[in-house]
RNA sequence: GCGGCCGUGGCGGAAUUGGCAGACGCGCCAGGUUGAGGGCCUGGUGGGGCUAAACACCCCGUGGAGGUUCGACUCCUCUCGGCCGCACCA
């Protein structure tokens, strides 16, 4: 008998709909099983987008629904759930360029997807599905955003706490308060170490006028406003995140420019996590590549702080030292310079009158200039000389203070020593404007004399090179070292680095760094730390379709948190929910919701009028939990029920011990490498921290689906032509002698709609579209699923316009 | 620039303690089969040499060059090419 997809297909999903074939009992419901192991297997749930699903999808869900089946019949009680994360702005601008509210417009996507999926033919349990966007379900998100605002990272417990168990501390006098805000504790014995330097001056928390206590609790809260520098762009009057501006400076969407600007933004103080979130790269099964990739975003650094007073002179009234961050402490003694971030809050105070102008005039600059321009014109180092000078602590040499933009505000402390005789940057800096170069690492033979064969020839004669011998090279390299063509920025001896305490001369680089730490650290100067490149998140956008945030600004600049029994703080329905545009960089953000009717603005909160905070959340949010909420959608007590969290989420390996991770397989594509999985890897382990979850890691093993590499041809009109009639000539492709152009990209780029699911469902059945997209390649070498035994599928090659080539597992 | 992954037939891809390279499949070729529309069955299929043809035999072959080894797709060094991530991170 002929398989007809046409009639077959179409009653097998009715009966699947009809009979639930798919659902799955959960703890509490009719027919779970408490006998049978759970497994939990989850794609990276869609955006739903108005041109519905691009081939990419169903490459990673098939694999997944057929590993599902493969569990369900090894008698495994199976999750495999599907949902929608809808937020964001493409859904904003699409609803703008049809005039349609975006709740419409999503809803509309979503059904669309949802009956390609079921016309795929997955066997996903429809009765757990869910979208970010319903407020049942951002109502959890809002809530999980309170439990961030009301925590604070105890670095003594190395976990997140409630707030209010700081508050306890601070008032039972635990600890004091040092004069930037940090904890001092009062018993030295345990808790928190103290600052670089001891405590100085420090205050009770009872010295505190109550709006000073609450400051002081804020700047501890893992969710906080801070002035930070953000990519504005006026012409969407939003912020953007780096991913929505391009190369050129110029924002994704619209290809409006962008500007960097400090903003009052809230962020998230994912910093707290850094450590944990490296460490527990080792508890997860995951591709080693985006291991990799996190460990290399965050970003650890082994070093030390030091510190430097500034010279006598130039002290202003309350700062006397800068502090700086140097993976390398054992060049402290060849530290001749120093330089400040152009922003770098010190700047203003040091300065002195004659230098004034040129100092603010870059300053300005730089602002003006993008992250990109600033990368873009790399090459040239550029700076100005703030006229103040610094000692150097281990040689009391006074040392002269620049400013320059090839030092970042947004790494380490804002500040560097600069050491030009072994570090590329700062010795371009130090030719470029004259400053002294002082050698105190003696490189290897080897590299002294590569590089002095490299240098032009002395007037005494070629001979003279040829004679030279180690010793003199040597000599030269110890007196200008700026003669040399490169700085020597490896490993070596100590050389000229002793003062009357200590000597790192002789000393091989590791050694030195750490007899220099312990004397810095001996004399109260400075300690070995991490320094991490991971930055806090920014999470504030100035857009309609997003969560609102559950606060609300009081008179006084207070911030009070919606209670829980409000939730969720719904987004108004609104005429205008466009951002405002403007081409006034200056213009100040005028998010959407501020045009929001007032009845939904204003919240009458003890007699006093207050405002709600009129941002939203950006696109990750919903995302970083979804697969919390799968175990238990339709909760409306709690984000996920303690049960139900407990059974889906405590994993067992096949040896018996406890996974690190309650998702048992999750897959998705490598774009979400590090952004997706850090953000909900982080909320994660806050949520476990407060009790709310019962694993370190949300997703025990990971595997990444790869891309689908599109290979097709299209004429001088973007046409399509046949691709295996294209031929190829002197790096051409010609086309019945017609020159075509290669279009050779990811799906999800400019080819993602050149074959779309829905045609080749229509055409041959959805079953053939699973086999299609499994001949394309094996996505694992698992024997769940291979290529081996499928056949007649080439017949899906011969679509006329497009080939592929090759759609490959990463990892 | 730094870091990572990967180069095997016309194609997808097999081949791990280093032991018959190209499993399995697609495509192609030959033959068979009343077989209606996503056919089916059998055989062949890396390149070259020898041969009228076949059997048999020989040589070469895993991007390139070298090395280790009785033996290398596999291990080492260098090199070329492709893909990905990061990028003034002190």
């Amino acid at each position: 008998m002929r398989y007809d997809p046409q009639a077959i297909e179409p009653r097998w999903q009715a009966h699947w709909e009809q009979h639930k074939t798919f659902k799955t009992p959960g703890p509490g419901d009719p027919g779970f099983d408490p006998g049978k192991p759970k497994f939990y297997v989850l794609d990276m749930f869609p955006y739903p987008s108005g041109v519905g699903l691009h081939v990419g999808h169903p490459l990673g869900y098939i694999a997944t629904d057929i590993f599902a089946r493969y569990k369900r019949m090894r008698g495994f009680n199976v999750l495999h759930p599907m949902g929608f994360d809808a937020f964001g702005l493409p859904a904003e601008q699409f609803a703008v360029e049809h005039g349609v509210h975006p709740a419409i417009t999503t809803q509309r996507n979503i059904d669309n997807m949802i009956r390609q999926l079921k016309r795929i033919g997955l066997g996903y349990d429809w009765d757990r599905c869910i979208a970010t966007t319903d407020p049942r379900y951002y109502k959890w998100t809002q809530w999980i955003f309170l439990q961030l605002y009301n925590a604070w990272f105890d670095p003594a417990q190395g976990k997140a706490r409630p707030i209010a168990e700081l508050e306890q501390a601070l008032a039972s006098g635990q600890y004091e308060i040092g004069p930037d805000g940090e904890l001092v504790p009062v018993d030295p014995a345990g808790g928190i170490e103290p600052i670089v330097g001891g405590p100085i001056g420090t205050r009770k928390w009872q010295e505190l006028t109550p709006d000073q206590q609450r400051a002081l609790l804020d700047e501890y809260r893992l969710a906080y406003i801070d002035e930070v520098p953000v990519n504005w762009c006026p012409g969407l009057g939003t912020v953007l995140a780096n991913e929505e501006v391009t190369a050129e400076g110029r924002s994704e969407r619209g290809n409006f420019p962008v500007y960097k600007r400090p903003l009052r933004q809230w962020m998230l103080r994912i910093t707290a996590y850094a450590q944990r979130l490296l460490e527990d790269l080792d508890l997860v099964d995951w591709p080693e590549p985006i291991k990799l990739m996190q460990r290399n975003w965050i970003g650890p650094s082994q070093g030390a702080q030091v510190q430097f007073p500034l010279a006598y002179g130039t002290a202003t009234s309350d700062q006397e030292v800068i502090t700086v961050f140097t993976t390398r402490p054992d060049t402290l003694f060849g530290a001749t310079y120093m330089v400040l971030a152009p922003e770098h809050p010190l700047v203003e105070a040091i300065t002195t009158p004659e230098q004034y102008h040129e100092v603010n005039q870059y300053r300005q600059q730089a602002q003006s200039r993008s992250d990109v321009d600033r990368q873009a014109q790399a090459k040239a180092k550029t700076g100005v000389f703030t006229g103040a000078y610094a000692i150097n602590p281990v040689n009391n040499a006074k040392i002269p203070i620049w400013i320059a933009d090839y030092v970042l505000m947004g790494y380490g402390t804002g500040a560097i020593m600069a050491v030009p005789a072994h570090d590329e940057r700062d010795f371009e800096f130090a030719k470029q404007f004259g400053l002294p170069i002082k050698a105190v690492v003696m490189p290897p033979d080897s590299w002294l004399r590569h590089q002095s064969e490299q240098l032009p020839e002395e007037p005494g004669g070629t001979m003279a090179c040829e004679l030279e011998t180690i010793e003199r090279i040597r000599q030269r390299y110890l007196e200008a070292p700026g003669s040399f063509p490169e700085a020597y920025t490896g490993e070596g001896q100590g050389v000229n680095s002793a003062n009357e305490e200590v000597s790192l001369n002789g000393l091989p680089t590791p050694q030195a760094k750490q007899e220099i730490t312990a004397w810095l650290q001996r004399k109260g100067l400075g300690r070995g730390t991490v320094q991490y490149k991971l930055r806090d998140w920014l999470f504030s956008r100035q857009r309609y379709w997003g969560e609102p945030f559950p606060l609300l600004h009081c008179p006084g600049g207070q911030i009070v948190p919606v209670g829980e029994d409000e939730l969720p703080v719904e987004l108004p329905p609104m005429e205008d929910f466009r951002p405002a545009a403007s081409d006034d960089p200056d213009a100040p953000p005028q998010p959407p919701l501020g045009r929001a009717p007032d009845a939904w603005k204003y919240v009458e909160r003890d007699g006093q009028k207050c405002t709600r905070e009129l941002n939203t959340m950006p696109q990750w949010a919903g995302s970083c939990w979804y697969y919390l909420r799968f175990c238990d959608p339709r909760n409306d007590e709690r984000f996920v029920g303690q049960e139900a969290e407990r059974y889906w989420m405590t994993s067992r390996k096949k040896d018996g011990q406890a996974h690190a991770g309650g998702v048992d397989l999750y897959v998705g594509g490598v774009e979400h490498a590090v952004l997706h999985l850090l953000y909900a890897r982080f909320w994660h382990k806050v949520l476990y921290d407060l009790g709310h979850v019962s694993t370190p890691e949300p997703f025990g093993r990971l595997f990444n689906q790869g891309y689908i590499q599109a290979h097709a041809y299209t004429d001088a009109r973007g046409v399509y032509v046949p691709a295996d009639q294209v031929q190829q000539r002197d790096g051409k492709f010609y086309y019945q002698d017609q020159e075509v152009f290669e279009q050779f990209g990811k799906m999800g780029k400019s080819l993602k709609n050149a074959v779309a699911p829905d045609d080749v469902i229509a055409q041959y059945g959805a079953d053939s579209l699973r086999l299609y997209l499994m001949y394309l390649g094996p996505l694992d070498q698992s024997k769940v699923w291979n290529t081996r035994d499928i056949v007649g599928v080439h017949r899906f090659l011969q679509r006329p316009h497009v080939h592929f080539i090759q759609a490959e597992a990463v990892g």
